[in-house]
DNA sequence: GACTGTGGCCGTGGTT
DNA sequence: AACCACGGCCAC
């Protein structure tokens, strides 16, 4: 029987004849070409628990059972018991495999109720998803499949196999990726109307291969810049080009819920099919949570969705539009052109359309880029969480963590837990609890500190004291294992006898990154591929206990969360009053970090400290020193009532070769004026470098003058503050909710996410009445 | 924009 | 004027 080695790149199903097919478009191994491969193999199922009855029996009821669905008697096709853990517990579970995807929902909910069944699982989890996790495929990695080869009418050859298998850990080589972006005729920042607006611009780069398409003529150099009669003729070449490209990998900024979307409603308009899709099928629109659009065998990424989703905290931007993250990302912004301008432009000076195509294309070429930058990233992410590439890409932190404890969950034989209902979330929200520990510092110029912290701190404690929903206060362990003491009164053990879920999960992830930066640092030059790889590792662990107190987790556990944070506040508690007797001075300290003064103690002095402290911890857990100040400042709350505080999570440090970190103050606050940020953070420059307070007082009091004598240009205050929540949806009305309500009533499109500038202008009304537009 | 968590500062509006 | 809740954004 022939053979088909190959990657697979995007994994759809459909029913055929009655049959689920698995559809998995990718790439040939031998010669780099298209392929479609068709897997009959794989039937849908889910768990169902019996009560007061063996599951054999519970088998031979269910075997009996029928429902009706539109005409047709909906059946379980196949009955099997098998040995399962559930929670602590081992049980005897029934498989329960039906015809196809859609006689799950039906099937689970008319069992639920029946006497002998106590509980059904696994039937929310999606078929493709459970098609990858059963088969241990994993996307963009090779794979065997062996079937047979046919015809199809279609541009692709079709692979029809009995069988398809991982083949090793060899990833897709390259990848023919095509970015996208539109221009439409739409006054900017209103309100997007598909339905009324045209299309006029189309820009499509990748591989050297770059275009842009317009429909109004003028003069150009530019052999990129294509013109066509119309915007159904500017739709019919995209979607050609698109063909032709032939990309694995379709890439656009905000490209879910803007430009293919808008591309789908314009070629309906005029009844152009859009048939991009392998199998001939036009852009498909999801509706979820949010807006996504997929393309049958072509793989969609949006960028902007990718780092909104994830990498949202580790990147330092002032907002995530296309030209910041190309700025930080790739040190190089959008081409200059003003896009206010270009409807106008685009009807009255068709001669001055060169610039907004040039615009057009650079934002492609950026969206392109970043793609490339990112793409070691999401393939890592593929790799270990194993689901597919499209979705990953657009995966929050708890839908990872969730999709690799699924996966890691069928290995171990560990059934998954149910989504919880709509009155469980609503309950788990009620309930918070106490988190981190922070040293309130006293106000002040110190010296010579050193700082240290535990290295993955809440990790380490997960996997250090077994830490998982199902070993927390086990029977077994009740008189013998040490208690974690609430305030409450109550106390939190864990088990002592059985390793939990989550605890050795965790701890495999830990030694599995300890290895990637092992490897990283024999080789000679940095790898972008191992650096993703144990950022992805990092991520999932760190993400580990803020899911285990997220309300919608499957594996919620506010005990394990309460618990984790209860034995953090106990390790560094612990940490200060050690680090105190043994005569040092502790500054701060905040989670996981401690920060101590030398006075006349030598460095050393820390280094036997820690080394003496780790050899008390438990293996896994660690300190290790962040770095070595010549100088540190903190300073006291505003809040000047009755004793002087200090303020915590705000401090400022001098390292020895000069270079200033400042966390908290106002400097780094986006909602503050520049200048207002510019004077703080020269004054606390000229504290740590220059010990000269009264310079610095002396220069606040000169910038105060020259604002009032008007000398600040107007930039310098205007204050950016961004719209969390809809206009309607404030309690109050602060300044910049003023000012988004009268740009709203002028038309312009202001929503959450909004960033709003504004200058306060002087006056005694109110200062949302004195928030003006600069 | 966001559905990983809690702790914290500080300006502002709203209420008394 | 005093107090508190709201809201934004940051530290970890």
């Amino acid at each position: 029987m022939p053979e088909l080695r190959f990657y697979p790149l995007d994994i759809h199903y459909s029913v055929r004849e009655g049959k689920p097919i698995i559809y998995l478009f990718g790439r040939s191994a031998e010669d780099g070409s298209r392929v479609w491969v068709h897997d009959h193999s794989f039937a849908p199922y889910f768990y169902i628990i019996p009560k007061a009855v063996p599951a054999g029996e519970l088998a031979k009821e269910l075997a009996e059972f029928s429902q009706d669905r539109a005409g047709r008697a909906v059946k379980f096709t196949r009955l099997l018991a098998e040995k399962k853990t559930l929670g602590a517990d081992a049980v005897s579970a029934v498989k329960a495999y039906t015809e196809v995807p859609g006689d799950v929902p039906l099937l689970r909910s008319s069992v639920r109720g029946l006497p002998h069944v106590s509980e059904v699982l696994e039937a929310d989890i999606l078929f493709v998803k459970r098609y990858l996790i059963d088969k241990g495929i994993t996307p963009f990695t090779l794979c065997s499949a062996q079937g047979t080869w046919n015809k199809s009418d279609l541009d692709i050859p079709v692979f029809d196999a009995e069988e398809v298998r991982e083949a090793g850990t060899d990833i897709i080589p390259t990848l023919r990726i095509l970015s996208l972006d539109i221009e439409t005729y739409s006054p900017f920042g209103t309100r997007i109307e598909p339905e009324k607006n045209p299309i006029i611009m189309a820009a499509l780069t990748g591989n050297g291969f770059s275009k842009v398409i317009t429909w109004k003529r003028f003069k150009t150099s530019k052999d990129y810049i294509e013109f066509v009669d119309g915007e159904l003729e500017l739709l019919e070449k995209l979607k050609n080009y698109i063909i032709e490209f032939s990309p694995d990998i379709l890439c656009g900024y905000n490209s879910d819920a803007f430009d293919l979307p808008y591309i789908k409603t314009r070629a309906e308009k005029y009844k152009l099919d859009f048939a991009v899709g392998l199998d001939s099928s036009s852009l498909l629109i999801g509706r979820g949570r949010y807006v996504t659009t997929s393309i049958a065998g072509i793989l969609h990424l949006d960028v902007f969705r990718f780092i909104i989703a994830t990498m949202r905290t580790s990147l330092d931007v002032p907002s995530y539009d296309l030209n910041s993250v190309s700025l930080e990302l790739l040190g190089k912004g959008k081409a200059d052109a003003d896009l206010e301008d270009l409807p106008k432009t685009w009807d009255n000076h068709p001669e001055l359309l060169e610039p907004y195509c040039e615009y057009n294309l650079q934002d492609a070429l950026l969206t392109h880029e970043l793609l490339v930058k990112l793409l070691p990233n999401i393939k890592e992410l593929v790799k270990l969480v194993g689901t597919d590439p499209f979705d990953t890409a657009r995966m929050s932190y708890s839908q990872l963590v969730e999709w690799y404890l699924i996966r890691k969950a069928h290995h171990a034989g560990i059934l998954v837990p149910n989504k919880p209902h709509h009155d469980d979330i609503t309950d788990r929200r009620e309930h918070t609890y106490e988190g981190a520990f922070v040293f309130e510092p006293t106000p002040g110029l110190f010296s010579n500190i050193v700082v240290f912290d535990f290295r993955s701190l809440y990790p380490s404690i997960i996997s250090a004291h077994n830490i998982s929903p199902e070993t927390v206060n086990c029977p077994c362990c009740k008189d013998t294992a040490e208690k974690i003491e609430e305030k409450s009164g109550e106390s939190l053990w864990f088990c002592t006898k059985k390793q939990g879920f989550i605890a050795s999960v965790i701890g495999e992830i830990i030694l599995q990154r300890e290895a990637v930066r092992d490897q990283m640092k024999k080789l000679p030059e940095p790898s972008k591929v191992l650096h993703a790889r144990q950022m992805a590792l990092k991520t999932l662990a760190n993400s580990m206990y803020g899911y285990m107190g997220f309300f919608a987790a499957r594996w919620y556990s506010l005990e394990c969360a309460r618990a984790i944070a209860a034995l953090g506040r106990q390790y560094i508690q612990h940490l200060i009053s050690q680090a105190e007797k043994e005569g040092f001075r502790v500054l701060y300290s905040d989670t996981d970090s401690i920060f101590i003064t030398l006075e006349d103690k030598p460095k050393e002095a820390v280094n036997a400290f820690i080394a003496a402290v780790n050899k008390t911890l438990p293996q896994i857990m660690s300190l290790k020193s962040e770095g070595f100040y010549t100088k540190g400042l903190f300073v006291a709350t505003k809040e000047d009532k009755k004793d002087m505080s200090g303020a915590k999570k705000k401090y400022a440090l001098l390292s020895q070769n000069g270079k200033i970190t400042i966390k908290g103050f106002e400097t780094i606050r986006r909602n503050w004026s520049p200048i207002a940020r510019e004077v703080q953070s020269t004054v606390i420059s000229m504290l740590l470098t220059k010990n000269d307070p009264d310079a610095a007082f002396s220069y606040v009091k000169e910038i105060i003058a020259r604002m009032r004598r008007h000398e600040i240009p107007l930039e310098q205050a205007i204050i950016l503050t961004q719209l969390q929540k809809e206009i309607g949806a404030y309690d109050s009305i602060g300044p910049h909710v003023a000012v988004a309500r009268r740009l709203r009533d002028r038309g312009k499109k202001v929503g959450p996410g909004s960033i709003i500038k504004y200058v306060i202008i002087s006056g005694t009304e109110k200062i949302r009445d004195r928030a003006r537009l600069p």
